[in-house]
DNA sequence: ATCCTTGCAAATGATTTGCAAGAGT
DNA sequence: ACTCTTGCAAATCATTTGCAAGGAT
């Protein structure tokens, strides 16, 4: 995933260069909270605006470039959309981690919604606890 | 669940009135905002501050009398403790519903962890959609 | 009696908004 | 050219804090 102006124009929103450079610091951190978006990408843009971050970040949420990934007892992190996964959430360092979504949970999922006439949109599975890294930190 | 005085003791709190209708209050109806339960408590109490809430919500939170429920988009909810168990969020009118957690899942992530030596400490899932009850008002 | 909790008001922090100037198509 | 976006500053909203008075054990 390169081409940041492309999907940003598949989006149907403007390819400005406040825009590319939020995607291309999220791609390449991950997951990231808006202020330390701003904090990074503000480094080449000195002009750039915390508020023109906001905008943004609500804006490619709505277009369904970005989700929101929000966080127990931190503020929301932002990622590219991309197909559905889980989340390995370190309670000690905050690091996200991706792991692909198995069909299993799927499709267990998609029976308990039928079993309860609700109309699946959207899955989010977080789980907490402390990456290897972190563990080894405090050994 | 009914003796909250005896939950909050246990917990090491003191069984204050406040604590003890806030605790009501999410209990009869399981997942509420800080400002909701503020709106909710304030009608039996009127002299409650909202900072209260606020000092006590975070309190129970850390003493894990309660549970953080963060919801894409919107504010976080808070519940009571119990175990793990799936939440269906609806994207209509915000209720959020709790279905039991499957072993499945269990096992699931609980290999998951093993295989990337992460420490699990807590599962959350969210399932967003559209509640029965809400589509049937769009027909 | 002692320590913790409350309510208030003020302080802080986070997010949103309005608007003139600038950038993208 | 036209329309959308940016950056700034101010406004708003959410959350936290300090402290004197009141409540729980």
């Amino acid at each position: 995933m390169t081409d940041y102006a492309a999907l940003l124009k598949k989006s149907g929103l403007k390819a400005t260069f406040q825009r590319m450079n939020i995607l291309e610091c999220i791609d390449l951190h991950g997951h990231m909270s808006i202020e330390a978006i701003y904090e990074q990408v503000v480094k080449r843009h000195p002009s750039l605006s915390l508020a023109t971050v906001y905008k943004n970040i609500i804006l490619m949420v709505e277009n369904g470039v970005l989700v929101e990934v929000p966080i127990t007892g931190k503020k929301s992190k932002y990622e590219l959309a991309k197909e559905d996964h889980i989340h390995l959430v370190c309670t000690e360092c905050g690091e996200v981690e991706d792991k692909p979504m198995q069909s299993k949970t799927d499709e267990l999922f998609a029976s308990i919604s039928k079993q309860e006439n609700f109309t699946l949109s959207k899955q989010q599975i977080n789980l907490y606890g402390v990456c290897s890294h972190c563990q080894e930190a405090v050994a």
